[in-house]
DNA sequence: CGGATCGAC
DNA sequence: CTATGTCGATCCG
């Protein structure tokens, strides 16, 4: 902010867009202090369902604050000490490995889309401006942000702040090409440079300083630019005066030579100027060279690290640089009152969960690093830990493989299910025309859905074969979209923005096996899929992993089916063809699409086709029937085949290990997911009874089924051992297979038609307790559970009173895992500290006890 | 894996 | 009236 000043004691310098703005300030032009400016917000905003929703949030950061207070309070200062020592200890290592040797540059467009309008349109210059919309601002010129208004602001609150504005829509084309003007500029300085997004860039200009040096000085002689577009006349003299006398003082001195005899075209040296061979220069001669062609100003922080070079080109913003001479003193003494806020990574909340620790600067935030280290998570006090001794990366790696792609829109509150309907599936055409652009097929879609109440949720679901195209990713978010309808039935969806993403892409070498192995087949079972309506979740149901997509994919889905259809005796099967054409929240066109895709589909339809779950070649000559051979496999008649094929086909098998599995959604009293809950106690009934406490047993137990199928660790506490038993020994074993445990652990997949056995059983089966591991006569699934909660809570009490080595008591439920991260900490950096292995399985077994006793959610509780 | 949250541009 | 769009990372269950 200095350099404002500095800036706006030149005069005639209307060339220079920021300097507009600061004259006028100069002039007196008012703006608002923060005080005004917060309470026209405050007016805005007050009321408003935003508002709600902020103060909502807030409420949570507040909570999350407090759980943090409340474990720092039960930390002693033993371990505050012993945390000391292992955290000076890496420190120590840091410092050693600390590297000084690069030079990074961060440049940054001064209020870029707002300059640009500004250039393009002289009227302008004079005047505060946004650039976005009513509702959004992306960004204003430095006129307008004195009254307030920036970026992430709703243009009509910036219009309250400041009457005058004027705001300009967003022009990206042009932005667009003006970055690339710049980025042509930064890669002769570094080929490899990093850009991030359009107005800010990192280069790594080490090598260029090494080659730099044997430059002849014609090399690093550049011209003005004496054909200005916009007809700015005395920008030739401004520059010649900011060069000679302003900020670039240090720049070999202009016109120091006058023999002339570098005349080239219309440039002459008069209008040139040539820079030096330091790391300053370099940066100089980029923003003049940035300047010169584009008429737009840059800022620019120059430093041995990405992290400490983003920081600097904040410091003299705008139309400045600063730089961070590679010793560690200029850094330490850089960061000593820098707030941690303007660190990049920190933003809102971590600041205020760091201010809430008395931390408000770097220096502080390395005095706390001890007590950080027993708060926080490995990563983010690993994370604290760089940034306060100023250690960034040192070299720019370019960005890998893209992981997600994604399309949203807002919109003002759309409520009927048709339309809501069309609006995926047009967001889902438009994703897939992006994601055919690069050629890319992800397995999970992301549904993301913001009611009127600005709450946001996301729902995902992960299948076997890729997506890409608008029906098959519509076909899934359909389904996701379709569930979030139903759990707020029978009110009506109300929201003001939905996207749809798609994530989980394949690697290379996926492509290629996927094209070998299973292409063929997945093939014919999305034609079936289709005449199913349901294309993605056959194959999922087919291929799955574990209990849970079998679940899902076709158990749960035709119930849902049945529940919706009110037809309660029919057969599943039957159920969804009905679906087929009765499922009441298809938007009209919805339904006619999928007409016309049925039509289209059916003369595709192979006459041999091999059924995913008994690998058996079955001709068709009706859907139907093919249909309803793969249900009843997928019904559990045909177990042993499917495990016995899975050990023989060695390639079938890896396919399998190598696709994703699935789990129980968790239904934690979340308003959203509760619906989730009954349509699963509903599931149930025509499965085993229609008492709904049976059914929540069941639901219980395909939690443990799909918990084992998705975890591999070895067991370490008793949860772990109860659950292992419960698998190995207990259930399927029992009732479906012989007790191949071998067998049974390779081929999880085949959990998924165990689990439709599972659900088969009813009262009076023997059941082997997990626990206890003695026969129970089950009455109920109800009763068993019971009994196995019990005995889990005997084993706590047992496990609680033989290991008294650890203050287990001084950790309340929450602080497991950070003490658990520091226990894992202690072990990897200090083998001979074993000890600390128990006394973590005993915090952990206090916390899970305490749950117990609170909560009626007994098994699953303690199974999580 | 799925969901929420944070942070950056 | 009117509070973005996209992406990656992390944490938790």
């Amino acid at each position: 902010m200095d350099d404002m000043k500095k800036v706006a004691n030149s005069s005639c310098n209307d060339g220079f867009l920021l300097r507009v703005g600061l004259n006028d300030n100069k002039a007196g032009m008012q703006g608002l202090d923060k005080e005004k400016i917060n309470k026209i917000i405050m007016e805005a905003t007050k009321g408003s369902r935003f508002y709600e929703n902020e103060l909502k949030k807030d409420q949570q950061v507040n909570q999350r604050i407090e759980k943090m207070m409340q474990l720092k309070e039960k930390i002693t200062t033993q371990q505050l000490l012993k945390a000391q020592l292992q955290v000076d200890k890496l420190v120590v290592e840091l410092e050693q490995t600390r590297n000084l040797s690069s030079t990074i540059v961060h440049i940054d467009m001064d209020a870029f889309y707002a300059a640009v309008e500004m250039r393009d349109n002289p009227e302008l210059k004079e005047k505060p401006i946004a650039v976005g919309s009513m509702s959004m601002l992306s960004t204003s010129n430095y006129h307008a942000r004195r009254f307030g208004v920036r970026a992430a602001m709703p243009g009509f609150i910036a219009k309250k702040l400041c009457p005058h504005l004027t705001i300009v829509p967003l022009n990206f084309e042009k932005y667009g090409k003006v970055s690339k003007e710049v980025r042509e500029i930064l890669a002769e300085y570094d080929p490899n440079f990093m850009p991030m997004g359009l107005d800010e860039a990192y280069l790594n200009i080490t090598e260029h300083l090494e080659e730099r040096l044997n430059w002849p000085e014609d090399r690093r002689r550049f011209f003005f630019n004496t054909e200005s577009p916009t007809g700015v006349d005395k920008d030739d003299m401004n520059m010649s005066d900011k060069f000679n006398e302003g900020e670039y003082s240090s720049s070999p001195v202009l016109f120091e030579d006058n023999t002339s005899h570098l005349k080239q075209r219309s440039q002459s040296v008069e209008n040139s100027v040539v820079f030096g061979t330091s790391a300053e220069e370099v940066v100089k001669e980029i923003r003049f060279r940035i300047e010169q062609k584009t008429q737009l100003t840059a800022s620019a922080g120059i430093a041995p690290n990405t992290m400490l070079a983003k920081m600097c080109s904040d410091r003299n913003k705008p139309n400045g640089q600063y730089r961070i001479t590679p010793e560690r003193q200029a850094v330490l003494d850089f960061l000593k009152d820098l707030p941690i806020r303007k660190v990049p990574g920190i933003g809102k909340v971590t600041e205020k969960m760091l201010k809430a620790l008395g931390i408000v600067t770097c220096s502080e935030l390395y005095q706390q690093r001890a007590l950080l280290s027993l708060l926080f998570s490995e990563i983010s006090w690993r994370n604290f830990l760089d940034i306060s001794l100023g250690l960034g990366s040192t070299h720019l790696e370019k960005d890998g493989e893209r992981k997600s792609m994604s399309t949203e829109r807002t919109f003002s509150e759309i409520n009927r299910a048709e339309d809501q309907y069309s609006l995926c599936r047009e967001l889902c055409r438009d994703l897939a025309q992006e994601l055919q652009k690069e050629g890319l097929k992800g397995k999970t879609v992301t549904l993301k859905l913001k009611n009127v109440n600005f709450e946001v949720k996301t729902r995902a679901s992960t299948v076997l074969s890729s997506v890409s195209t608008e029906e098959e990713i519509f076909a899934v978010a359909k389904d996701l979209l379709g569930t979030e309808i139903d759990s707020v039935a029978p009110h009506p969806l109300r929201i003001r923005l939905m996207g749809v993403r798609v994530s989980g892409f394949l690697s290379e070498e996926e492509k290629k096996y996927q094209q070998k192995s299973i292409t063929s087949f997945l093939k014919s079972g999305k034609e079936i899929g289709v005449l199913r309506l349901q294309p993605e979740k056959s194959n999922q149901e087919y291929f799955t992993k574990s209990s849970e997509a079998s679940h899902r994919g076709s158990f749960f889905d035709q119930k849902r089916a049945a529940r919706l259809l009110n037809s309660e005796n029919l057969p599943p099967n039957e159920a969804v063809g009905k679906q087929l054409f009765h499922d009441r929240k298809s938007s009209a066109t919805f339904v006619e699409e999928t007409k016309k895709l049925t039509g289209l589909q059916s003369s595709n339809v192979c006459k041999i086709f091999t059924c995913p779950v008994c690998f058996e070649e079955q001709s068709s000559e009706n859907l139907e029937e093919l249909n309803r051979h793969i249900d009843e496999c997928l019904n559990g008649t045909f177990v042993k085949d499917t495990m016995e094929i899975s050990k023989n086909d060695k390639s079938r098998e890896d396919t399998l290990n190598t696709l994703p599995q699935f789990r129980n959604e968790n239904e934690n009293g979340d308003e959203w997911q509760k619906n989730k809950t009954d349509q699963l106690a509903r599931t149930d009934q025509s499965a085993s009874t229609s008492d709904s406490f049976t059914n929540n047993s069941t639901e219980k137990f395909a939690q443990i089924v799909s918990d084992k199928s998705h975890r591999e660790q070895q067991p370490s506490n008793l949860s772990d051992i109860a659950r292992n038993v419960c698998m190995k020994e207990c259930l399927f074993p029992k009732r479906i297979s012989q007790g191949n445990e071998d067998h049974f652990e390779k081929t999880e997949h085949t959990a998924g038609t165990s689990l439709s056995c599972f659900f088969e059983a009813k009262e009076g089966s023997v059941l082997v307790c997990p626990v206890c591991n003695t026969e129970q006569k089950t009455t109920s699934l109800v009763s068993f559970n019971r009994h196995v909660d019990v005995c889990l809570n005997k084993g706590l009490i047992q496990e609680l009173t033989e290991k008294k080595d650890f203050p287990a008591e001084n950790y309340s439920m929450e602080n497991q895992n950070r003490v658990g991260a520091l226990s894992k900490e202690q072990q990897c950096t200090n083998p001979s500290q074993g000890t600390k292995r128990s006394g973590l399985t005993t915090s952990q077994s206090v916390s899970k006890k305490t749950k117990l006793s609170n909560s009626k959610h007994t098994i699953k509780t303690f199974f999580k």
